[in-house]
RNA sequence: CCAGACGGCCGGGCAGUCGCUGGUAUAGCCGGUAAGGCUAUGCUGGAGGAAAGUCCGGGCUCCAUGGAAACAGGGCGGCGGAUAAUGUCCGCCCGGCGUGAGCCGAGGGAAAGUGCCACAGAGAGCAGACCGCCUCGCCGCUUGCGGCGAGGUAAGGGUGAAAGGGUGGGGUAAGAGCCCACCGCGGGGGCGGUAACGUCCCUGGCAUGGUAAACCCCGCCCGGAGCAAGACCGAAUAGGGGGCGCGCAUGGGCCGUUUCCAGCCCGCGCCCCGGGUGUGUCGCGUGAGGGCCGGUGCGAGCCGGCUCCCAGAGGAAUGACUGCACAGGCGCCGCAAGGCGCUGGACAGAACCCGGCUUACAGGCCGUCUGGUCAG
């Protein structure tokens, strides 16, 4: 529970394509609902640590309403754990799927909550960014 | 009340918690007490009727020196009107469909030319005797009738998408616009209408198959590219732009092609400006704008007055969750009014902006009209 206090870290927004390919490159990790994608940045000099979000939904999901829609269930749903469950100079991309629009809210939470946790035991183990 | 036709409108509501984004006000911080930026809080705005398909028409922006004619290419096509403009809209005409309200029409030209019209059929665009009908001759034979031959005939059968005007009568050996009446068609004229067209009269003779979203002919319209347009900031070279000086052609260039007229430009030297991509800023919302009222017009609209400011993102805001009512659907109970449970709200997301078209769409509301039925 003490690691939860102090990973309350900030959270930014990735705006810009190489970003989003950066993170591809990283750690996956896919639920019904949704897919997450990780990976640690080289740390900045002097400055606190981030953490790093992006959202996606390919045409396969649906069409611009669907994919609207997923896109801003996840990021409230992001809004909600990311805070807690982010590590710290990481970037993460949250990738729609074909429920994401419809499926149960907590459910949807559930899985990204799953998600998360393991990328977090995964990037603290060691193994960084390829 | 049932069935139907047309037009218009809505297309989820309210509340709470946590968020996003534009504007604005205040406070704090950063910055050079600057330009400006960041954070917090309050107030306030925040998707559609189709925002969609990107099919037409414009505005706006850049490119092209201006004008005229011809040609090429593309589009449009009854007539009149509306409009910034249209292939849109309104009114009317004609043709077709429907008992009707109404609906549908790519609606100029097929006696300028060319092409195409399979199969079937005797014959398909300078028509055509298969069956049939009729006359004559010969033969058989009981009148009749049958066979063979010569000829006439487009009324009937049959084929076909289409058989070379239609219906009726006269006529004839049988028939035929051969003749006549009406209809259709061509030509001329009168009247009504702005016109498309309607109507009436005279006349001709039957000379005219379809297809022009086939070529084509006729009339009218049309530069190209698009907000990733384009502008500003921006470090070095080149291209490029400007200024000054010198030079200057009989040639060449100036955005679909050609011709004509007018105009401009070309080479060298010096000086100055300037800058590919990316980021940021502008373009970027006061507009052919919305609402109400009055006038005018059959109508699309037009004119006038008052009033309002009403989305501006940029990996792209307008959301997530919860609750309550309310439509709708299904099941059960009940004679009924109704009750209970489950389900459940379509199509779909602005990206420079308007006017249209087309396509998608759960459910609901209003108005006008038509046909039928009942009552009066």
């Amino acid at each position: 529970m003490t690691t939860v206090e102090e990973t309350h870290a900030e959270v930014e927004r990735l705006t810009v394509r190489p970003q989003f390919l950066f993170v591809r490159g990283g750690l996956s990790e896919r639920r019904k609902s949704l897919v997450i994608q990780a990976r640690r940045r080289r740390p900045a000099e002097g400055a606190r640590p981030t953490v790093g979000k992006g959202f996606t939904a390919t045409k396969k999901v649906g069409n611009a309403v669907i994919r609207n829609r997923a896109r801003r269930r996840l990021k409230a749903a992001a809004r909600e754990l990311l805070p807690q469950l982010g590590v710290p100079g990481a970037d993460y991309v949250f990738i729609a799927r074909m429920d994401t629009a419809d499926i149960g809210w907590q459910r949807l939470l559930d899985d990204m909550e799953s998600a998360l946790i393991s990328l977090r035991a995964a990037l603290n183990s060691g193994s960084g960014p390829a």
